[in-house]
DNA sequence: CGCAGAATTGATACATCTCAAGCTGGGTGG
DNA sequence: CCACCCAGCTTGAGATGTATCAATTCTGCG
């Protein structure tokens, strides 16, 4: 909890690191003060898991700090990662008893939750929030149809090339870094969470972040830290086209 | 585009069949006019492309009869399909220029459009329109993600009872028939399209079509006719739970 | 009737999974 | 302080599911 708070330790909104991009993002200083009403933090350490699938579900709320995954598992045990939270992601859903998905916290985490009733009340009277929502659920709902062509179609080295390249894209644009240079930053998932993500194994996740190794494609430092030494290259590897099918 | 008239000749929202599922169902009378100031009706026959991803696109709109598909292509030409879009399902979204994906009509398709920038301009007037909207992309949300369980961690066996599975759901839904006595219908998608859906390639799609039809899991009368004698026997081999997994 | 697109089936190749054996590094208790 | 331990990771060898390439067989339609 501590370890979580460390890099925040604000409850006031005007200096919340996500005010922009959350849900609330185009709420005005009265529905701000609104939200405060019904609003309280709650961290989780890495590993922990904030909801179970099928669990009923009080609250929706937003990482404001660290990562969290959405997984689905089957009977057997086989399971998907179905989503990556990264903060000012949403979780929850309005108008849902339950929880549809285990929620986990990869990294430590810190999240704002709002009671879900009021919350819900409160989106009724005001369109800011709805509106808000509709565009973040529409830019998740792109995210996992360009997941859902990983899933389908690529090889497993394209995967993690992919994954690789999603992870520095979004370090990129969080530390204002152009492309220019060489870009470097902590893997946030274990290699069975990497797995779970992709569709593989985890010894096929190992093996081609080997190869992407032995080729030049990526550089480690320790089994987490990368460096990508040439973003087109990645990109080119990714199999995505040379900008990164970006949606302008 | 007589064909795909003949089942729609209506230009009255009143007796629309989509009238109570798609975007316009929250709107009340005098909503409804102020859309059909801006609506109008398209047809497309079976295999034309609606739009392809990086065209301008004008309108957003429901599709009102038939069966759609989004779809997203590889520079090197492998194809998943990412959305399957039933009657009453949303096509474009507002505030983007350009379409992201291929639509393609597999069937014969009307569609009901609204000119983009008139629809913007009434969403932010109009609560109704967003709040279904809304609704429409979490239900959306939740379907990709499903999907992409499918995709990632199911057989080719798998796959092709859960496709069969979902298609025979919705046609029960439709036809208002409960799950006690055996289902029929008609596979609105080819082999190949399957194919995209899936992750597969059509060969295994044929094979796994006739593996199930050897062990009795579905009967076919031509090659797009399919009968379920055990819908739980289907699900089984689809590897959901028992209750398909259906949220409440 | 015969053609063309769609579907089926077969033989083989190959990517990824599975099972199994080590390795590595950071934390802990003796 | 060092040896051990253990979770996370890497690597290997072999099994297996799906793709690929190729040949027929259907089926609807001009």
């Amino acid at each position: 909890m501590d370890m979580a708070m460390a890099t925040f330790n604000s409850h006031d909104c005007g200096d919340c690191p996500i005010r922009h991009r959350a849900v609330c993002a185009r709420c005005d200083d009265r529905e701000l003060d609104e939200l405060e009403q019904i609003k309280y933090y709650r961290s989780y350490e890495a590993g922990q898991t904030v909801v179970w699938s099928g669990d009923p579900m009080d609250f929706v709320g937003s990482v404001v700090t660290g990562i969290a995954t959405l997984t689905q598992t089957m009977e057997d045990g086989r399971r998907q990662m179905v989503g990556l939270l990264l903060p000012s992601d949403f979780v929850g859903r309005p108008g849902r008893e339950r929880a549809a998905y285990d929620v986990t916290a990869t990294t430590d985490i810190v999240m704002c939750c709002f009671r879900k009733k009021p919350f819900e009340e409160m989106m009724l009277r005001t369109p800011h929030i709805g509106q808000r929502l509709l565009e973040m659920t529409l830019d998740e709902l792109d995210a996992a149809r360009e997941w859902m062509l990983l899933l389908g179609r690529k090889t497993a080295r394209e995967k993690i090339a992919s994954l690789v390249a999603i992870i520095a894209k979004r370090d990129a644009s969080a530390n204002g870094a152009g492309r220019e240079r060489a870009v470097t930053f902590d893997l946030p998932l274990t290699r069975e969470a990497m797995a779970d993500y992709l569709g593989l194994t985890l010894e096929t996740v190992s093996r081609q972040i080997s190869a992407l190794r032995r080729d030049h494609v990526i550089e480690m430092q320790g089994k987490r830290h990368v460096t990508i030494p040439d973003m087109d290259r990645l990109l080119e590897e990714a199999g995505d086209d040379a900008d990164g099918g970006m949606l302008v």
